[in-house]
RNA sequence: GGCGAGGUAGCUCAGUUGGUUAGAGCACAGGAUUCAUAACCCUGAGGUCACGAGUUCAAAUCUCGUUCUCGCUACCA
C-alpha cells in the first residue's frame, strides 16, 4: 500500500452555543486524537485541525435566551471547549475559531472563487421588503388576497382557503405580517450551490470508489441522498451575524455565508493558522493529490462531510476526503444524550470530578478514554454507564495493565536487586520465544486495525497484550524459582537465570505496552516512561515490537500505581447527580426565566410597534381541550378539539413532541380565535394555541391560574 | 410518512463472500496461587442470533413481511 505524503485529520468542528459532553468525544474527537497520536508517533507529516463553529442562527438565539450578545456567547463558550478538549488530551495542532478574521477572509475567497467560475447560481428576484422593519419578507410574511378564491388573508406561499400554491407576486394588496404596512419590491439576489449538477460525480467516487472502504452507514446514507435528486442549496442568507458576502460582490450588502457554507471552510482557515504559526505553507495539505484527508464527525454530518463539501472541494481545485468515518451516537444510561434535558454528562463535568479532583489527574483523562474507545458506537449506538465506566477501569485498566506493570516492576526491584536484568540466550524456554513473538504480532494487529479505524478492536489488542504478560508471569513464577537455593543461600544460576529472562522479557513488554498505549492513554504512556527513566521518544511507534528498549543493567524507578480503583460512591455520585440535574432543569425552569426577564427587560428583539386597533383586531379565547389525537403520518401534530363554549373547534398544533395527547385532554387553553383556517397534513385547523417557550426550548401552555368557563375573553 | 443504519449471552460488543457444537471481554460460579491495586492464573455455566414466513443440502448471514431503536427528511401559524 502506497502510503501518502501527509495527512490532514479534521474533527468536526463544535458549535459555540453551549457546552460539548462525552458523547460528542467519543464520536468526533478521540477517534481522531488516537488516529493522529498514532501516525505522529509514526513520524508522518500530519495536521489535526478543528475549532469552534461560531455562525448560524442559532448563536442570536441562544444569546436572545441567556440575555447577551452573540459575541458575549461564543467569546463564552468557545475557551472553555478549547480547555475541555486539552485536559482530556486532544491534542489538537491548532484549535481556531471561525469568528477568526482570517477565517472570514478564506470563507470570501472560497466563495469568491466558485462565484467567479459560475460555479453558484444566482436567482435575482424582486421581493417584497419591509422598509419598518428594514428587512426582506419571506413568502409567509407576507398576507393579501388570494388572486384565486379573493380570500383577503392569504400567505405568501398558499392561500388557506382554497389551498392553491401562491407566490407573493400574484397576492393583490400585499401586506407585511410585520408591521402590517405595504412593502415594496426591492431587487435581491441569493446565490446556490447547484448540488444537482455534481450528481454523477457523486455517484461515482463515493457509490463505487468508495462502497467498499467506507462505513456502510455512511455509504448507505449518501445513496439515499443521492437517490433521492439532489437541489441547488442556497448560499446565502440575509441576516447579520456571519462572514458577509466581498464588498466585490454586487447585491452582496446585507447577506452572510449561510452557515453550512462558512463552517467546513473552517478546516481550510484553521490550516492556514497553523502554518502561520508554525511558518509552514498550509497549501499541499488542500492541493497535493498525495495528502490524505480524514474528517472524524458524528452521524449527523454526513452528508455536510460526503455531498456538500466535496462538491465545494472539487470546484475550488482541492483535494478530496479519503475516508469520513462517521460514528454513531452514544447514549446514556439508557437513554439519549440530550442538552435540552439535561441527560448528559459534559466534558466539563468530567473535568470537575475525577481530573480536577484531589485523587484525580491527567491519569482520570485516560480512564474516560479507555471506556468511551472501549463503547465507541462504530457501528451502531452504544451505551454509556456509570456501572461500565467503573467495571472497565477496575477489572481491565487496574486489574490487568495497571497491576501487570506494576508486579513487573515490584518482582524486578525484589528480585533482581531494582536494575533491568540480563537476558541469558543459553536458558531461554519455548515460552519465552512464544511471548516475544506475540509482543511482535501484538504490534502488527494494532497498526492494522488503527489503519482500518477500528479502535475499539486495536486498543483490545493493547490490552491482550498486558493479559499475555500476567500469563506469562503466572506461568514462569520467579516468585518461586528464587526459592531454588544453592548452599550459599542465594538462588541457583540457573534460577537466577530464569528469573532474569522472565523480568527482562516482563519488562521490555512494559515498554512495549506503554508504546502500544500511547495513541490510546497518552498520559498513561508518559507515566510509564517516567518509571522505566526513559525519555518520551521511547514512545515512538518504530521501537514498537521490539526486545531492547530498556537496557540491561538500568536502574529503574521504583513502581507507582498507574489507575487507581474508582468506589462504588463515586458512581453512585454521578448517578445521583444525572437524576438531580433533570429534576433542577425542570425546577429552574419557572424562575429562571422571570428573573432573566427582570434583568434584562429587552429580553428579545422587540417587533415593531402597533396601535391598539391592531392588538384589538387578534380575537384572544380561553378553551378547553376536550380530546386530543395524533395526527397520521406527521411526528409533531396534535389534532385538537377545543371547547371555546359557543362552539368546539378542531385544531392541528404542533406539539407532539412535547406532550402526550392524553396527557392534556383537560387543559385549559388560550386560542387565537379569528385566525385564518389552515389545512396541515389535511386536516383544516382553525385557531391557533397559545405557547411559551422556555429557554431550553420546553413548551408550556398559557392558561388562567384558575378553571375559568370555557369562551372567556382575554385581553 | 419517505429514506438510511441497527436489534447476537446479565452488560458492552465481534461475527469477512451462507458451511461443523455461534465468539470475546466484563459480571457470575468453582478451583489454584500469593510477586502484585482481595489483583493475577485455570476451569465452568450462560444465547429460539428481535418476531414470522420463504429460498437452499445448509441461514445470525440471502428475500419478503411485522415490530422496536437511532439518524436524515416532511409536517410546526
Amino acid at each position: 500500500m502506497k502510503q501518502p505524503k501527509r495527512y490532514l485529520i479534521t474533527s468536526a468542528l463544535p458549535y459555540a452555543n453551549g457546552l460539548k459532553h462525552i458523547g460528542h468525544l467519543a464520536g468526533a474527537y478521540l477517534p481522531a486524537d488516537i488516529y493522529v497520536r498514532y501516525l505522529k508517533a509514526q513520524k508522518r507529516d500530519v495536521v489535526f485541525v478543528c475549532g469552534s463553529d461560531e455562525h448560524g442562527t442559532a448563536i442570536p438565539i441562544q444569546a436572545t435566551k441567556e440575555g447577551t450578545t452573540a459575541r458575549a456567547i461564543i467569546d463564552k463558550y468557545h475557551p472553555i471547549m478549547k480547555q475541555n478538549f486539552k485536559d482530556l488530551g486532544i491534542d489538537f495542532d491548532i484549535y481556531h475559531r471561525t469568528s477568526d478574521p482570517l477565517h472570514h477572509e478564506t470563507a470570501k475567497e472560497f466563495f469568491t472563487k466558485l462565484n467567479d467560475n459560475g460555479d453558484l447560481e444566482i436567482k435575482e428576484t424582486e421581493q417584497y421588503f419591509d422598509e419598518q422593519a428594514n428587512s426582506f419578507l419571506a413568502d409567509r410574511y407576507i398576507k393579501g388576497t388570494c388572486p384565486n378564491c379573493s380570500y383577503d388573508s392569504a400567505y405568501g406561499d398558499q392561500c388557506e382557503r382554497c389551498g392553491k400554491s401562491l407566490s407573493p407576486d400574484e397576492l393583490i394588496n400585499p401586506v407585511s405580517t410585520l408591521s402590517g404596512n405595504k412593502p415594496i419590491k426591492k431587487s435581491t439576489k441569493h446565490w446556490y450551490l447547484p448540488l444537482n449538477r455534481h450528481e454523477d460525480f457523486l455517484r461515482d467516487w463515493i457509490l463505487k470508489e468508495h462502497a467498499n472502504d467506507w462505513r456502510s452507514t455512511v455509504v448507505g446514507q449518501c445513496k439515499s441522498w443521492i437517490d433521492g435528486g439532489l437541489q441547488p442549496r442556497a448560499v446565502t442568507r440575509d441576516l447579520d451575524w456571519g462572514v458577509t458576502l466581498p464588498e466585490s460582490v454586487d447585491g452582496g450588502k446585507g447577506k452572510v455565508l449561510y452557515v453550512w457554507f462558512d463552517a467546513p471552510v473552517g478546516y481550510i482557515s484553521a490550516t492556514k493558522q497553523w502554518a502561520l504559526n508554525n511558518d509552514k505553507d498550509w497549501k499541499p495539505y488542500w492541493q497535493d493529490k498525495d495528502t490524505k484527508l480524514v474528517h472524524f464527525i458524528g452521524k449527523d454530518n454526513i452528508v455536510f462531510h460526503c455531498i456538500i463539501f466535496p462538491i465545494m472541494l472539487k470546484l475550488h481545485g482541492d483535494i478530496l476526503p479519503d475516508n469520513v468515518p462517521a460514528n454513531e451516537f452514544m447514549n446514556l444510561e439508557g437513554d439519549k444524550m440530550s442538552t435540552s434535558r439535561n441527560w448528559k454528562v459534559e466534558m466539563q463535568d468530567y473535568v470537575d470530578d475525577f481530573i480536577n479532583k484531589e485523587n484525580g489527574g491527567s491519569q482520570m483523562a485516560d480512564v474516560l478514554r479507555y471506556y468511551l474507545t472501549l463503547i465507541a458506537p462504530e457501528t451502531k449506538d452504544s451505551e454509556f454507564t456509570w456501572q461500565g465506566f467503573q467495571d472497565a477501569n477496575n477489572s481491565e485498566l487496574v486489574s490487568i495493565f495497571g497491576n501487570f506493570v506494576n508486579r513487573s516492576l515490584v518482582l524486578m526491584h525484589k528480585l533482581c536487586k531494582g536494575k533491568v536484568p540480563p537476558l541469558h540466550a543459553e536458558a531461554l524456554t519455548d515460552l519465552d520465544r512464544t511471548v516475544v513473538a506475540d509482543i511482535q504480532a501484538a504490534k502488527e494487529k494494532v497498526e492494522a486495525l488503527l489503519e482500518q479505524y477500528k479502535f475499539r478492536d486495536a486498543l483490545f489488542e493493547v490490552i491482550n497484550l498486558a493479559r499475555t504478560g500476567n500469563q506469562y508471569m503466572q506461568k514462569k513464577e520467579p516468585w518461586i524459582v528464587v526459592k531454588q537455593l544453592s548452599e550459599d543461600g542465594q538462588p541457583t544460576a540457573e534460577a537466577q537465570a530464569s528469573i532474569d529472562n522472565t523480568l527482562h522479557i516482563c519488562l521490555q513488554l512494559c515498554a512495549n505496552l506503554a508504546v502500544l498505549i500511547n495513541p490510546f492513554l497518552p498520559f498513561t504512556a508518559r507515566k510509564m516512561c517516567y518509571l522505566m527513566k526513559v525519555v518520551d521518544k521511547m514512545l515512538d511507534w518504530e521501537n514498537a515490537g521490539k526486545m531492547k528498549l530498556l537496557s540491561t543493567g538500568y536502574s529503574l524507578r521504583p513502581p507507582e500505581l498507574l489507575f487507581r480503583k474508582i468506589e462504588d460512591s463515586e458512581i453512585a455520585e454521578q448517578l445521583e447527580k444525572l437524576k438531580a440535574a433533570v429534576v433542577n432543569r425542570e425546577a429552574s425552569v419557572v424562575s429562571k426565566d422571570s428573573t432573566m426577564e427582570e434583568i434584562n427587560p429587552k429580553f428579545a428583539d422587540v417587533k415593531s410597534e402597533i396601535v391598539f386597533d391592531d392588538f384589538a383586531k387578534i380575537d384572544l379565547r380561553v378553551g378547553k381541550i376536550i380530546s386530543a389525537e395524533k395526527v397520521e403520518k406527521a411526528d409533531k401534530l396534535l389534532k385538537l378539539s377545543v371547547d371555546l363554549g359557543f362552539e368546539t373547534r378542531t385544531i392541528v398544533s404542533g406539539i407532539a413532541l412535547h406532550f402526550k395527547p392524553e396527557d392534556i385532554v383537560g387543559k385549559q387553553v388560550t386560542v387565537v380565535v379569528n385566525l385564518a383556517p389552515r389545512k396541515m397534513r389535511g386536516i383544516e385547523s382553525n385557531g391557533m394555541i397559545l405557547m411559551a417557550e422556555d429557554a431550553n426550548g420546553k413548551l408550556h401552555f398559557m392558561n388562567p391560574e384558575a378553571e375559568i368557563n370555557p369562551g372567556a375573553g382575554v385581553s
